[in-house]
RNA sequence: GCGGGUGUAGCUCAAUGGUAGAGCUCCAGCCUUCCAAGCUGGCUAUGAGGGUUCGAUUCCCUUCACCCGCUCCA
């Protein structure tokens, strides 16, 4: 199956509602989407299992949740006040725009070769800004976090004494994010907020290279474990050139979009560059005493750090099949039942009011245990469609033999084989079919 | 932000300086109906604001959004 257009993947997910176009009746904002009755339960499907793998079956990482307002110190530390604002200038001839501090010649254009066609050097501030309380003055300006990876550096040490975690241990997080990015785009893949999974694993120095390592093995095995392909999976180590300032060796995840390579997650060895950072700049010591060894050091720190949003943009284009039954098309999400939206739907086979009482105590028999959906209306292959394309996993059908043997047919989603299933049977043929 | 392109029902596409049409979708009804069948009926649109004009969806201006490039990252 190539991979499907992004106006396929857009349009699919307009129209069932996945993601919307944020101020959608106001005409819009740029670069500011959201998610619909399906897509928040596939983004937090995706976040869910990101938890599970990174949090709750692990017994040295521990969760936080931190605050996005925080001091501004804290972005003076970290190097964001500084490296997030780029001077940039224009060539007014060919219009490609360049960073000032990049230039070897300030006044001729590296593109068109021109002389004396650049605009002036003008700072683009990835930060968003705003104010603390009512008085807009510049005391009270305060940024909202570009990352959630510092929420977990100030508050290291807090966790570190209350969980009385050993070396190695990690903090994970997931949160919004904002940047003022130069240029959003490609539908929810990159906008100005967005969501991010991050999780700091603090070590000893001299093993970071091993964790380095042994993070790159386990995110991308995350992905393939929750179904995506492997051949539009990769792993690529960043040039020395393209690497952040916080960053001794960064190795992106990528995934094969429709437009081509691109990230959606970044596994950065951030060394002990944060910790120092904001040892210095709060005069709190951060380092870490080894008792056995009796050595105090700052912790070396590699951070796998994947984009929640664009997760699960990932998920939903390597989900998506077209395929010929009957000379018509049937478009299907052959999405992981984990990640499914909706796990399973309930269909009388007819609107009749004697198949509804049936209808009605099956679905609420299932309801405490999964997403359930009940649609009545037209024909029932329509219906199983409709289920397709939202890749739900399972639809049970309430028929006119129902009323006698008490049975109902369970149609699988990929193969559309039918089971016969007693209707005391149906919670237990479902749980065998619907891990986690 | 700069350059280029595009904005008509939920979607795809018509038409017009003078009553905006269709197909699909959706909703309701008929049909004891298992993979988008059929029949009947129904809802819904000129992105927003201003200007020219007797009259603007059409011409002009502004703005907003989207697409392609430049650039940045999760």
């Amino acid at each position: 199956m190539p991979s499907p257009s992004l106006d396929t993947i857009a349009n699919l997910a307009k129209k069932r509602g996945f993601v919307f176009q944020s101020s959608e009746i106001y005409g819009g904002l740029r670069s500011a989407y959201d998610y619909g009755p399906l897509g928040v339960e596939l983004l937090r499907n995706v976040e869910a299992q990101w938890w599970h793998s990174m949090v709750r079956t692990r017994d040295n990482i521990v969760g936080l949740d931190s605050a996005i307002l925080q001091a501004r110190r804290v972005w003076v530390a970290s190097g964001h006040e500084a490296e997030f604002t780029d001077p940039l200038v224009e060539c007014t001839s060919c219009n490609n725009r360049f960073r000032t501090d990049k230039l070897d010649d300030p006044d001729q254009c590296p593109n068109c070769g021109k002389r004396g066609t650049f605009t002036e050097p003008r700072q683009f501030n990835l930060l968003f800004t705003t104010h603390m309380g009512p008085v807009e003055d510049e005391g009270a300006k305060v940024y909202l976090r570009p990352e959630t990876a510092q929420g977990i550096f100030i508050n290291y040490e807090n966790v570190r004494r209350t969980s009385r975690l050993k070396l190695p241990f990690g903090i994970a997080q997931i949160g919004k994010a904002f940047r003022n990015e130069i240029t959003p785009g490609q539908f929810v893949f990159r906008t100005r907020e967005f969501e991010q999974m991050e999780m700091e694993f603090f070590c000893h120095p001299s093993e970071a290279a091993d964790w380095y390592e042994y993070w790159q093995n386990e995110r991308l095995q995350w992905y393939t474990d929750l179904g995506m392909p492997k051949e539009d999976l990769r792993l690529r180590e960043h040039e020395p050139d393209e690497l952040s300032h916080y960053s001794a060796g960064t190795s992106d995840v990528e995934f094969r979009f429709p437009w081509g390579w691109d990230e959606l997650e970044g596994i950065a060895n951030r060394t002990d560059f944060d910790l120092r950072q904001h040892t210095e700049h709060s005069g709190v010591d951060l380092r870490y005493y080894d008792q056995e060894t009796d050595e105090r050091f700052f912790p070396h720190v590699i951070e796998p750090a994947a984009g929640a949003t664009r997760t699960t943009f990932a998920f939903l284009i390597a989900a998506y099949d077209e395929e010929e039954v009957r000379g018509d098309t049937r478009t299907v999400l052959r999405l992981d039942a984990r990640l499914a939206p909706i796990k399973v739907a309930v269909l009388p086979l007819s609107k009749k009011d004697e198949l509804l009482p049936d209808t009605e105590a099956v679905a609420a028999s299932l309801r405490s245990r999964w997403a359930v959906e009940v649609d009545v209306t037209q024909a029932i292959g329509r219906r199983y469609r409709r289920q397709d394309e939202i890749g739900t996993p399972y639809c049970v059908t309430i028929d006119f033999d129902t009323l006698e043997d008490r049975a109902v047919t369970i149609r699988d989603r990929d193969t559309m084989a039918q089971d016969r299933v007693a209707i005391d049977q149906v919670a237990g043929y479902l749980a065998e079919r619907l891990p986690g």
